[in-house]
DNA sequence: AATTATTTGTGCGTATGTATC
DNA sequence: AGATACATACGCACAAATAAT
């Protein structure tokens, strides 16, 4: 007898059944030992098998079928009664593209049978800790997450760690963690930068300026692509015409970094910007200046949000997938969690669109 | 003995418990019988008992303290192991202000503890079922709904009384149906468009045109108050000057209404507009007649969304509480089920935010 | 078509351990 | 120390559903 056993018996058997499971001796749909068989098996009564087993029921590792058996997983076919959830998590939810992905995602969910666990980070590290750890509460059958800070290193690994012990499908969004391999469905940044600063250069700017975000991935992404631009021209870029900004300096604009920019503005027949919410900002500075779009200054941005068509001057922009995108990613994450993918690693290729903030350089002002 | 019992004795006393909490013989916090008590007084044994407990406190109805007792709740207190979950349901998830009101509710919601389950209908009365439907299986703790259609005469009433009868709190937010007394949180919006037809009339405009929703409530208040405030000045409205759509034709604008609303703007000197988003459509229509705001025309908008300070000229609007809203629903709908609020009746009153796309109406033009 | 074996579902009685007051 | 409460554990019996004989 093990006396010195400080677990109870019925514990025991849980956390052997489900090892059992975690290392696809058993798998999804199989049929487990009978009560009476696992209660001689182990030499307990029949009763305790049947506490076991229930909790695990509860917990949805198992369910029963009257005269038939108990088998692992969580209903007599998938899609049974009960609703399975996938657990979304993003920096904002108000910002101006993540409720364009968050709608792509919950369409795709809603049309396979899943419901959405939404939270939200506020890009902070501590906030997505708070997320992570109330996910577990929920027995969430995936998880789709857009990083926090991802430029930055990332605290709660343990997390993603426990979860991915757990067999919970992780799937990235708009950017991943350089030290957790991890599924994905990103944009491909360098490439939008590229294109951007590419139609600048081929419309004959020669003075580029970039504004770009130095916290997120994909600010560091976007630049790579307009450096590539550049080195590919024949082009130096001037350090004085690149300007890095943070989510706090985004928020209270005005004060900390508006003596750079108009420095910056000065210097260029052309600008890349961030996103469109900074371009916006950036047209109101401009204006400010007794300079118009596109006569003066030609302006690229990302992410071709709404932003981009209400303002006088339509932006040009590099079109951000955002629906689709979400869509993807809902897509691929159902594929891991029912079996048909192990892994995903999806690039989207964004698309310039062409509006009316860029114009030719005319001969006059190259010269 | 009841041998005609169809029900196991076990589900009997489950069913028992529960009426009992749902008719507050039994508080927050209280506690029950003793396990030995309620086998004696039902004639049951102390196993079936705990059978009847055990699932109880798994579905977060009571919960056990070894050595004191078996409460009502589901923890020690409120933030237990279990997470509870609240359903929320809007019409669109990336349609302007909507991101910001579910900011709101997941802060607040977050803060204490709840989760938020999301899901969204389209403004279709065959999604919003779908929807509802889904939470049934989820056991939410309280539902916080935007009405779908709100207008119109609602076929899922049904399922709403389904989760009034499961005593699962439901709070109404950004409109409310007439047929179904509940509690909600809203915008005063008969007052929105009362102050803002009055800042118009106040600067000497008597020709005003007013653009409204049809098919949303809203669009009925903001008329009533555009209605009244004429009234009190003792201004007619030509109904020449009042234009109605609905969600179909503010997406495929151009065809359907154009006609109707180039005839409207030329016979006025401002304009009442159902919202910011359609408002930089008309700013894009008057730009295309050759009349700019506003020294031409008046406009003055409601919501105050992003997009109200994204164009050129920025809009005069009515700022709909949004993000505040969202907070403000989101603790009242948790006081209700903490039992510390049985209703909850709130309209919140608008304020104007003057800006650049209004002007006083010069003498000349009066006459 | 009826029987039988197997498996889960419901229910009772009992015993011992352990936490709280 | 004793009373009371929940926690764990064993054994038994019968009902109901299922599948194979």
């Amino acid at each position: 007898m093990f006396k010195g056993d400080q677990k109870p018996k019925y514990q025991r058997l849980k956390e052997y059944i489900i090892e059992t499971i975690q290392q696809k001796q058993l798998k999804f749909g199989d049929r487990i030992f009978s009560e009476n068989e696992l209660a001689e098996r182990f030499g307990i009564s029949r009763h305790t098998v049947r506490q076991a087993i229930g909790e695990l029921v509860n917990e949805g590792w198992l369910y029963r079928l009257h005269g038939k058996g108990t088998f692992v997983g969580n209903g007599p076919y998938g899609r049974g009664k009960k609703m399975r959830t996938i657990g979304v998590i993003t920096t904002y939810l108000n910002d101006y593209i993540f409720p364009a992905i968050i709608c792509g995602i919950n369409s795709v969910l809603l049309e396979h049978g899943y419901d959405m666990l939404l939270s939200c980070t506020y890009n902070q590290h501590r906030m997505e800790r708070l997320c992570l750890e109330n996910l577990r509460n929920h027995s969430i059958a995936g998880l789709i997450i857009e990083p926090t800070k991802s430029a930055l290193p990332n605290p709660n690994l343990d997390l993603y760690q426990e979860l991915r012990r757990k067999d919970v499908p992780i799937l990235f969004i708009h950017g991943c963690y350089e030290n957790f391999d991890g599924s994905y469905v990103v944009e491909d940044d360098t490439w939008a930068g590229y294109i951007a600063t590419k139609h600048l250069i081929e419309l004959g700017h020669t003075r580029i300026g970039g504004v770009f975000k130095k916290d997120d991935i994909q600010g560091h992404y976007r630049f790579a692509g307009f450096k590539k631009a550049h080195e590919e021209a024949g082009l130096e870029i001037a350090p004085s015409r690149v300007l890095w900004f943070d989510t706090e300096q985004a928020l209270n604009f005005e004060s900390s970094i508006m003596g750079d920019l108009i420095c910056l503005l000065k210097g260029c027949s052309g600008i890349v910007c961030y996103n469109d919410q900074m371009a916006i900002k950036i047209l109101d500075v401009l204006r400010g200046m007794g300079l118009s779009v596109p006569e003066d200054v030609s302006l690229v941005s990302f992410d071709d949000s709404q932003l981009a068509v209400a303002s006088e001057v339509k932006l040009t922009t590099v079109a951000h997938p955002q629906e689709r995108l979400g869509q993807q990613a809902a897509k691929a994450l159902i594929d891991m969690i029912e079996g048909r993918q192990k892994r995903c690693s999806i690039k989207m290729r964004p698309e310039l669109i062409v509006r009316g903030s860029v114009k030719k350089v005319s001969e006059m002002a190259k010269v």
